[in-house]
DNA sequence: AACTATTTATAAGA
DNA sequence: TTCTTATAAATAGTT
């Protein structure tokens, strides 16, 4: 988005990494805020930059929190957390849908027009 | 971004926030393996829906190693994970730029214009 | 730090 | 619900 496409690799110059690192820093951020008031969703993003240096946020709690969430969630013991998303179901329920698999993986959204 | 501006808040109606939520998901996942590639960074995303189904990204190892990462970082012991992003030191003593001091807390990016 | 020209994301609609 | 299209938003290159 600018006055060119970009190229889906490092950016060699580091001036131009720099900036592009704080620009699109902030620009993921502020669609993570925005996707967790719009849908109710609780996420976190951790940001290392390549020099090790930290970014964070946490949409709810504290980071750690969420971290915690996450581990009950995958490695814990089974079903503190459900692990079938009842959007559907509520959709379902009120026949505005029929069923739709749920797609589970994120799927690289890469593609060859884009990028 | 489409056929009308969007209100910051919480989507009511539950087909309209699930289409949203699908949309939205896939162009924050896509923005972080961006920014990931594009600034040699290191970025874990986690997503919990509105009821509870887990979407994650980890852009280099899995997101346990990140998780660890980040604990090394904050809590644990000082010092295993520099503190201080080198990258301005390695601009300025290049004379690119004038010092410039960094802001390490992420400040919501919500304004009047936009959301 | 600002400013646009463009690209990209996406809200509605089909 | 996948595809299309009009617009809003993000941002690359510039000043």
């Amino acid at each position: 988005m600018g006055r060119g496409r970009v190229q889906m690799k490092r950016i060699e110059n580091p001036v131009h990494r720099q900036v592009t690192f704080c620009k699109r820093r902030a620009g993921l951020l502020k669609k993570a805020k925005e996707l967790s008031v719009l849908c109710d969703a609780e996420i976190g993003v951790v940001i290392f930059s390549a020099h090790g240096k930290l970014y964070e946020l946490a949409t709810k709690g504290t980071m750690q929190e969420l971290i915690e969430r996450y581990g009950k969630y995958t490695g814990g013991p089974p079903a503190d957390e459900p692990m079938v998303e009842p959007m559907e179901e509520e959709l379902n329920s009120a026949m505005w849908l029929p069923h739709v698999p749920h797609v589970d993986v994120y799927r690289p959204v890469f593609n060859s027009k884009n990028q």
